[in-house]
DNA sequence: CCGATGGGGCTTTTT
DNA sequence: GCCCCATCGG
């Protein structure tokens, strides 16, 4: 009998499904059921016997994607999926890590450094090594270090052509050297170490290889070059590779994403055929063409087009505003005519290129009382408070931890001052010791215990000793008194609000130890440790989660997989959508316009675009020019709400010297002295408009445009 | 030790 | 224009 799992799957999605055990590709259009058919496949394979869990690899773009899809294949069989690998590349190795820390020569409860404390760990080395900040921006190194580590490379392996060079790696390796030290690994290095340990174990990489018999891998078109190698190197010869993705949503390619790992998979693992899902099941039929018109300028795809059996629906409305004020005002009168249709303020998103725009949207919707919540910012894994209180935990499992122990040494403060900090750092260096035991040694020496060093190492014991056999939130609730966290913010006119962070830290504890059940074992062999993971792997959701009744801001990055009623796209001017940058970029536009195109695949029903002829950026005013990807949306699927383009003075052109000029952002130009560049900026009116101007060879310069020499190139 | 002050940066972001 | 950071002064 055919498991009811298989009913309403269209031909495209059933053949995807039900495919032999062989590498594919399935090219999943936006709104086509992807996710529904990756983890159908699972299902089925189980179901029929063909595999079974612990066989299933699969991996997916974010956490909440994995945790989805261990749901989704939990409704649709009777079994505990636990045997079965779901996670994200980081996530998987650190299982794979923890599993066999001996081989990768880590230790056992080693700890994951999020972003921000890797570069306090960078800062660390660097002021170890005595380099000036100045001339080696940390932010530099650690894009540095990370870069290299995303390639498979160690730091005797980077290249270094000059002086500067050579100094980047120096810090790239002492920072290696601390990290081994310390115990913890940085995100890159999770991937890293667990390419290593299966390219050089060769038993472990036969055993891994003949265990996952199915490799799955979700948006495969976010896989870097060495997530690529990685996957290579797990299938093996004999390797099937179910990957399914959409190269016209690639929108990472800033952090690695290299979507020609489609075609380099279809050539490598000699792919036989290509399925498509190109039936869209989301958005009216105008919003498609629309979709499908624009993304049809882009030169490096794999190509297809999407067709939904829904009508039309309606026209795409255009409004063309003076200012960004103007433009808020606009989308807020018609989120609240929305409202007055019935469409929940849930249901409707203001999306935009940069978080920056959210503020006059945010202001807009203040002043008239509409709800909304703004997706962005900080993490609540991220939040100052929640880090102090994670640094107690880190220095419970491990005092080791130099990172964790600098953050609270003296928070809340007890007496301890930089000179003292700098006293411990020294005589651990000179020493070659961590820090906890130079800061043992200082404060072991019968002095008075009441506060400073002494008092903060005996408070890390007496953490450790008193917290020992309560659960996770017993602990946790224990720490925040006695180290005085809960008190210091309670007691804080201004920050008094982070105590309920506080708080929500215990609940997350909780939550957590439940899910997790007892499930202690050689790969997670205690709960802290397992805690402090789970806090770094996932930082906490940024994605918008449905049913709130709160208009949604977000930008369209935020916004990937979520589906909306109605969707506003604001901000599209040259400069802005498409960004600047990446007119400098290879393939920069290509990538906005992709970006263009995932936003307009959000909406459902409405869909809504807005420019605004000036706007307030990095502090001053500045004139746009309709974005081209508005041209490239064909007009007859548009009704313009106003009449401002002809009506009122190109926006652009009022903004640089006379309507005629025609000066706009992202024009080349050629300049006698400076040679070929790119605008990038234009301020001003009349006599006082001015040009920025990024060129080629000297970098970016301002040019009152009366006396420039300025032609088009 | 904390609050005030000034300087620099400023696209997108998950792990 | 605004936010984050580092540094300084009380």
């Amino acid at each position: 009998m055919r498991p009811s799992y298989l009913d309403n799957l269209n031909p495209e999605q059933l053949a995807a499904v039900t495919l032999p055990r062989q590498s594919a590709l399935i090219l999943a259009g936006a709104g086509s059921g992807k996710t529904r058919v990756l983890t159908t496949r699972i299902a089925y394979l189980v179901h029929t016997g063909q595999a079974t869990p612990g066989s299933i690899l699969a991996v997916t773009f974010t956490n909440k994607a994995a945790k989805e899809m261990l749901t989704r294949i939990g409704a649709m069989l009777p079994i505990n999926p636990r045997g079965m690998w779901v996670g994200t590349f980081h996530g998987l190795c650190n299982r794979l890590l923890r599993a066999h820390h001996r081989e990768a020569g880590l230790p056992q409860l080693f700890q994951i450094l999020d972003a921000q404390d890797q570069l306090a760990a960078i800062k660390r080395v660097m002021k170890a090594l005595g380099i000036d900040e100045e001339k080696f921006p940390p932010k530099q190194v650690q894009y540095f270090i990370n870069t290299a580590k995303e390639q498979g490379l160690r730091a005797h392996e980077v290249d270094a052509p000059d002086g500067e060079a050579v100094t980047y790696r120096e810090i790239f390796a002492a920072y290696d050297q601390q990290c081994a030290r310390e115990g913890v690994v940085d995100f890159a290095e999770l991937l890293l170490r667990a390419w290593e340990l299966l390219s050089r174990n060769e038993v472990l990489r036969a055993h891994y290889q003949s265990r996952f018999k199915y490799l799955l891998v979700d948006e495969f078109q976010d896989t870097s070059e060495f997530q690529y190698r990685w996957l290579k190197l797990l299938a093996g010869r004999d390797g099937a590779v179910f990957a399914v993705g959409d190269d016209d949503q690639s929108i990472y390619g800033f952090r690695g994403a290299h979507s020609g790992n489609m075609q380099r998979f279809l050539a490598d693992f000699a792919v036989p055929q290509v399925i498509k899902l190109t039936q869209n099941y989301r958005s009216a039929g105008i919003i498609l063409d629309a979709a499908n018109a624009l993304i049809s300028h882009n030169r490096l795809r794999l190509g297809k087009d999407l067709w939904t059996a829904q009508g039309p629906g309606e026209p795409i409305r255009l409004y063309a505003a003076d200012s960004d004020q103007d433009e808020a005002q606009f989308i807020v009168e018609e989120v609240r005519a929305l409202r007055e249709e019935g469409v929940p303020l849930g249901q409707i998103a203001l999306l935009y290129r940069a978080n920056a725009q959210s503020r006059v949207l945010e202001h807009a919707l203040f002043s008239a009382g509409v709800p909304y919540r703004v997706y962005g910012g900080l993490r609540f894994f991220e939040r100052a408070e929640v880090k102090h209180a994670l640094a107690y935990l880190r220095l419970i499992a491990n005092p080791e931890d130099d990172n964790a122990l600098l953050r609270v040494i003296n928070f809340p403060a007890r007496g301890v001052g930089a000179r003292t900090v700098e006293q411990i750092q020294e005589a651990a260096r000179e020493q070659g010791i961590s820090l906890w035991q130079a800061a043992c040694h200082k404060g072991g020496k019968g002095k008075d215990s009441s506060k400073g060093v002494p008092a903060f190492v005996l408070l890390v014991e007496a953490l450790r000793r008193e917290t020992e056999g309560m659960t996770l939130p017993e602990r946790i609730e224990h720490m925040l008194h006695a180290s005085g966290l809960i008190g210091h913010y309670k007691a804080s006119k201004t920050e008094a609000d982070r105590v309920e962070n506080l708080e929500e830290l215990i609940h997350a504890a909780a939550a957590f130890e439940e899910e997790f059940d007892g499930e202690l074992n050689e790969e997670i062999p205690d709960v802290l440790t397992a805690f402090l993971t789970h806090a770094a792997l996932e930082a906490g959701e940024h994605q918008a989660e449905a049913g709130q009744e709160a208009v949604q801001l977000m930008t369209v990055h935020a916004a990937k997989g979520l589906e909306f009623d109605a969707v506003f796209i604001s901000g599209l001017e040259e400069g802005l959508f498409p960004h600047e940058n990446s007119l400098y970029e290879p393939d920069g536009v290509e990538e906005e316009r992709r970006l263009m195109y995932v936003a307009i695949t959000r909406a459902r029903e409405r869909l809504y675009l807005s420019y605004a002829g000036s706007r307030m950026l990095h502090g001053q005013v500045r004139y746009g020019v309709a974005s081209r990807f508005l041209d490239e949306i064909p007009s007859t699927l548009v009704q313009p709400l106003n009449v401002a383009v002809t009506a009122l003075p190109a926006p652009a052109a009022a903004g640089v010297r006379g309507a005629t000029e025609g000066w706009h952002i992202g024009q080349s130009v050629v300049h006698p002295k400076f040679g070929h560049g790119v605008i990038v900026g234009c301020a001003g009116r009349g006599a006082n408009a001015e040009v920025e101007v990024n060129f080629r060879q000297v970098g970016p310069k301002r040019l009152l445009l009366q006396y420039a020499k300025l032609s088009p190139a």
